[in-house]
DNA sequence: AACACGGGGGC
DNA sequence: GCCCCAGTGTT
């Protein structure tokens, strides 16, 4: 084993082999998934996608779902984002659904419906990054670009030893570099399909089946016992916490409900009245400082839903109470800015955080 | 370069 | 309860 600048190169070792053996491995034990039985690009696209930042078990009956309602880039454009963002509710990461949903739009109003083909050019439409692109590119249109997801580090820093930072911009050239070197140039799609099954299924994060791996012969991490410290990756996560106090308007059987909009997290979906303090609160009285709430009091009556829900989401941990207000039939109300009333059909069609979904069927309103 | 953005699964 | 999973966009 020789070190070549950033990594380890095993004796001997030579592309053409190491292709060989990943391709015999991916053929004997790959997964039969959906979109894997596809050469059409906007399914390849919307597998991509979902997958993001989503487990397959977690987003297969969602790519079931968006296919029935979307089945085609044409129909997607045509949607209301409001719809598409109601499908998309509890995979999370909304603005994947309002970037693809843009992109559909544009393919569609640009390109007639026909999707760029390749990686340099779709890696300019909104949502596709370097990975994607190239994902597309590779299994769709068969150019010979690596695909690097998280999958594909773990498998190339544990082979090959790279133990720089893979979430920094210096690790990722690295990795890059590498895999520039390893791509398949007569089967790229099996290729990419191939790495990224095996990190999935062989090379996983937590204790790998090392001695059924193929690779055994010439792992780094194998030889020297460092599964468990590669990849590297440097994460500095501060986690926020919030407190958030949801007032639920109800009148007529009708909730005041709103889009949430501006940067914070679950733009697109909608919630209810929210006031948020830095510091826990107990009952209402401790915000009567706040004039919305204080004159929905005046004729609303209060009553605390009694649990205490915690929300975890990446960055921020959220506690949450919730409180009804309820009005008389023949109330008048100012509602607050951007709020309206709802049914509870309409409810039912609106896309909400799980929190919002979770606890509107706890209170029976789904 | 740093930060924001959801939700689920394993143990 | 604590750990893991991580692409893309914005600033």
């Amino acid at each position: 084993m020789h070190i070549s600048e950033n990594y380890m190169v095993p004796d001997h070792f030579q592309v053409i082999d190491f292709n060989k053996k990943l391709k015999s491995w991916y053929l004997k034990n790959h997964r039969p998934l959906l979109w894997r039985q596809t050469n059409d690009p906007y399914k390849i696209w919307l597998s991509e996608i979902i997958l993001q930042q989503t487990r397959v078990a977690q987003g297969t009956p969602y790519y079931e779902k968006f296919l029935l309602n979307y089945p085609t880039v044409f129909d997607l454009a045509k949607a209301d984002e409001r719809d598409v963002l109601r499908l998309w509710q509890g995979l999370g990461y909304y603005s994947r659904a309002r970037n693809m949903h843009f992109t559909a739009r544009q393919i569609v109003g640009e390109f007639e419906g026909k999707f760029p083909e390749t990686a340099a050019q779709l890696s300019k439409l909104k949502g596709l990054g370097h990975y994607t692109a190239a994902a597309i590119a590779s299994f769709a249109f068969g150019e010979a670009v690596a695909a690097i997801d998280g999958n594909v580090y773990r498998v190339m820093s544990r082979i090959f030893g790279i133990q720089s930072d893979m979430l920094s911009n210096e690790g990722k050239k690295e990795f890059a570099a590498l895999a520039k070197e390893l791509v398949s140039l007569d089967d790229p799609a099996t290729y990419n399909q191939a790495m990224i099954e095996f990190g999935a299924i062989q090379c996983v994060p937590v204790s790998p089946d090392c001695k059924i791996c193929p690779f055994n012969d010439i792992c780094f991490a194998y030889e020297f016992k460092m599964q468990s410290q590669l990849p590297v990756k440097v994460k500095k996560l501060t986690v926020r916490h919030r407190s958030l106090h949801y007032f639920l308007i109800r009148k007529n059987d009708e909730l005041a409900m709103r889009e949430r909009l501006g940067r914070d997290i679950w733009k697109g979906l909608y919630d209810f009245y929210l006031l948020e303090s830095e510091t826990a609160v107990n009952s209402p009285d401790d915000m009567d400082d706040e004039p919305i709430l204080r004159v929905l009091l005046k004729k609303g009556r209060i009553s605390e839903i009694p649990r205490l829900y915690t929300h975890i989401l990446t960055h921020q941990r959220l506690n949450v109470r919730f409180w009804w207000i309820d009005f008389q039939p023949g109330d008048t109300i100012d509602l607050p800015p951007g709020m309206a009333f709802y049914t509870k059909e309409q409810i039912e069609i609106l896309p909400k955080p799980i929190l919002i979904d979770t606890l509107l069927k706890e209170e029976n309103y789904l």
